[in-house]
DNA sequence: TATCGCAGATTAATCGTTTAATCACCCGAT
DNA sequence: ATCGGGTGATTAAACGATTAATCTGCGATA
């Protein structure tokens, strides 16, 4: 233990008053006069006086941890949302136990169960894509995608998809590709949808998963994308930040311009995005809000499993739960190219 | 509380023994013979017996818990480090409370005074570069860089820059441009030391630091490295891929086409060095490596002072400390076109 | 005057484990 | 027959806080 920490019946022999007092003082239920309570209010701050957590949490039987579950620490957007939860929780006077599921469902699982065993009031799981969580024997809150069942809070990742096929498609883009990465994402299902969502008649869009085409050519393979605009595609939506540099920089490579021959957009704001040159066009979830309403979502349920039902069922937190994206517009995405004329088109905006 | 557990008097009653025979059979402390300990043992099973951290911690004065913390969760090289810890900790029996200090000084020492008050038995501190970790009341374990006063245990950032110039030079590289953040990052300049220390005569390097230049003409400038090839830099030694990605992007927006023009290398080894293309030549860390003696490190500490000095002081875990960093080349790298010359060049290799 | 009510404080039990101290007992040696 | 030593288990005291129940005066009411 790192406390050197008095305890609190030092402080109450010192004003010659009983530890219950001094315990009501502080948390300020009981019925303790005005003065004392200021006295010992000032003697428990002179003497830095600490409570220990591991008598409160044994009395109380709640321990002001809860846990994050995430599905692979390595995700690049891993930082934004444990900087988030982290601040949300200890906001609301929560620790913040960490567990990686590395990926494996498996693994996903043991560590939710080390977490119970640590005696985590509740936990925020980032569920693997795919994944539905199990009943675990604390409350829960989810943060996944919106269509989701079971899922808490999370960003409008479909109308997050829809804005920046709105945003393309106002630029004059005809003809896009969708990249995505694995087809069995909720996440990355829900963005294709809303960019989908977004195309009016005479805009075409295909979608190419990056996984597939890696089973057959191997990691890092090429994706082609110098040909799509040989056939007249103008504008690349990555469902990620990750593969919108994977695009960017392949096209670079190829000797084709971005944005000026094809245009380029990612999702979720990465660190890179702005330093890339171009700086990609993106759009960034509002990770702060999200964390913040998981977070009293479940320190809620928390409360009510306590106070109400002896036995917390496997009670999922809900509330309102869809948090709006925000479109970033940088130097990945103009115009396409006037020489380009769209294939079939019934009716297009005037080129410039 | 999550856990719905039983008690360990309930699994002493059912078998008509005392708490304390319990006790000493799961934990193989005290005596108790063995078919006794073994019938324990079982009915533990049986009814899912869970030790309460809570009782445990209150009676030991150790939460086997530690504290992780981190200069900026935002930080890319986040996510592997707090991966390793996580799995080294946990391997060890302990869990990970997380702080985020947001780059903040003021923040990342209320952080750490938050966790102490959590009971933490540990930590282990990234610091924020050029911090110096103050007089905390527990056992902490510091990965720095190993020129650091106080460091624990880290990557050998020089040589790994040692590493990086001698597969430039070796490819025939004459004239570089070291592209560094902030001159006050002690790894930084161990790196950048490293790269220097591997040029022998007749090859130049120059040092470019970003947040100067953004200083000047803003975030997201550019860096001018077209220029600089142009005056006959070959190749671009990032001090982390983060920059060494800015570079590329650059680079190729500028139509200089990378490695056949000039070559890029980075640092550390991040999401993005493999799929970008060309994939970047970097240098990896042993992450895993280094977690695993940080947290054997401290562990060990925490043993120690808890058995020898009732006052902890201030120690700061000390071990074997440098782990070699590992070449990855990848495609970002190449001999420089044969028809550049090095400027003044006293003993060149013969070129291709 | 006896009693009621209440503010202000105390008692004591409790949370679940660990562990030093103690005890009961059996066996072999003196 | 007694003592010593070892083995296997029990007792009971913490650890540090919370909290229901209790106690003590004191002024007001009947």
């Amino acid at each position: 233990m790192a406390r050197s920490g008095p305890k609190l019946t030092r402080i109450a022999t010192t004003l010659g008053v009983s530890a219950a007092t001094v315990s009501n003082a502080l948390s300020g239920k009981g019925r303790v006069s005005a003065e004392l309570a200021e006295k010992i209010r000032s003697v428990a701050a002179e003497i830095g006086y600490v409570p220990s957590q591991a008598g409160r949490a044994l009395r109380t039987g709640k321990s002001a941890v809860i846990g994050l579950v995430l599905p692979d620490i390595s995700n690049p957007l891993f930082p934004q949302i444990a900087q988030a939860i982290e601040f949300a929780a200890s906001s609301a006077g929560y620790g913040v136990l960490i567990a990686d599921s590395r990926g494996d469902v498996a693994v996903q699982t043991s560590a939710i169960e080390r977490l119970i065993e640590r005696g985590v009031d509740g936990m925020v799981i980032v569920p693997r894509r795919g994944t539905r969580i199990a009943d675990v024997g604390c409350p829960v809150a989810v943060v996944d995608t919106p269509s989701t069942p079971g899922n808490t809070v999370a960003a409008d990742h479909w109308d997050g998809g829809r804005q920046i096929a709105e945003h393309l498609v106002g630029l004059g883009h005809r003809r896009l590709l969708i990249i995505g990465n694995n087809p069995a994402s909720n996440v990355q299902n829900d963005r294709i949808g809303g960019l989908r969502s977004a195309m009016r008649e005479g805009v075409q869009a295909e979608t190419l998963w990056i996984e597939r085409l890696e089973l057959l050519h191997g990691k890092g393979c090429s994706l082609g994308l110098a040909g799509k605009v040989a056939e007249g595609v103008t504008a690349f939506a990555a469902v990620s930040d990750l593969q919108a540099l994977r695009a960017l920089t392949e096209l670079q490579r190829a000797g084709i311009h971005v944005p000026e021959q094809a245009s380029v957009t990612g999702f979720d704001d990465l660190i890179w995005s702005p330093v890339v040159t171009p700086a990609l066009t993106t759009i960034r979830m509002d990770m702060a809000r999200i964390a913040t309403l998981a977070v009293e979502a479940l320190v809620q349920a928390i409360g009510a499993s306590a106070a109400e039902s002896p036995s917390d069922g496997t009670p999922v937190a809900a509330t309102i739960s869809k948090v709006p994206m925000q479109l970033v517009v940088r130097q990945s995405t103009a115009r396409p190219p006037s020489n380009v004329q769209p294939l079939n088109v019934s009716e297009g905006e005037p080129q410039p």
